[in-house]
DNA sequence: TATTGTTATACTCTATAACTATA
DNA sequence: TATAGTTATAGAGTATAACAATA
């Protein structure tokens, strides 16, 4: 417990999560390539499939400048993936939503992504329960210690 | 065991890992930021504190094309972190090495690091281990199924 | 001929600042 | 006056294609 830092074993799990993050946003990008998109615009796309969005949302979504989300949604919409909507409630918020032809990209890269997750594979059903407690708790979500 | 793909504690565990590798990037872009280096200039100098490496070499760690090398040595050389050496063996090679000064950011870089690593210290040591054969047996590296 | 590094070009993402239209 | 979205601008990373030097 205490203050782990520099030990062997935590400089080896760092290394891990590392080369798990490196191979996950590689294969990220690379599903979203398939689709003809960029990380950001697949990114976008898949947010908005939950609900239309303002654009200053995406932006705080996206940890990045309102401007940016101008542009990114333009090359969306230039390709008939996403629209723009008033927001009837406050006339100065534009909705960003998806398309009919968007959803359909948005699955089919899911579905791409699907293959990114293989690795679990490799793991049992009871080892995934402990897998999923464990980043719980990195994460800070508190999850309980012993298995549930 | 068998086809997991979407079970609800796979896509769990997946999402989870979606959160770790989005929090893992932002805060080495973050550290990066911290030292006046983009993402890309960090990731290079820090291979390079390992060995002298030719340019082709920097171009398939970063997984880029050899041109995009070129500018991003560039710019870490015209602020005297990296120099470029002639490579003895064959005079089309051109070998990028670290400053001492690239060396002690390098270094500062690494340490601002440790502070993404926090998330660990809600580990114990049993539970790291566990992750790390975890994380292992994920990437392949056939880790022991049973602690070791 | 093949390979290494570079240059030139074009596109995307990024932050900053200034602008507009609403609120 | 404050906020939402946009525009304008500049810097950085990216891929592609063409090039010079060397193998």
């Amino acid at each position: 417990m205490a203050t782990p830092r520099t030990d062997p074993l935590t400089v080896e799990v760092v290394e891990l999560i590392g080369t798990v993050v490196a191979r996950y946003y590689a294969e990220y990008e690379q599903a979203a390539a398939k689709h003809s998109l960029t990380g950001a615009q697949a990114r976008v796309l898949s947010l908005l499939t939950l609900e239309p969005t303002p654009m200053r949302r995406i932006a705080q979504k996206l940890k990045c400048e309102p401007s940016n989300v101008t542009g990114i949604i333009d090359r969306l919409e230039a390709r008939g993936l996403v629209e723009r909507r008033p927001d009837p409630n406050d006339r100065r918020v534009k909705l960003a939503a998806p398309t009919e032809d968007g959803r359909v990209t948005a699955r089919r890269l899911r579905e791409s992504l699907d293959f990114a997750r293989e690795p679990l594979a490799e793991l049992s059903d009871e080892e995934r329960t402990v897998l999923r407690d464990l980043l719980k708790r990195m994460l800070g979500k508190e999850a309980p210690v012993a298995a549930r």
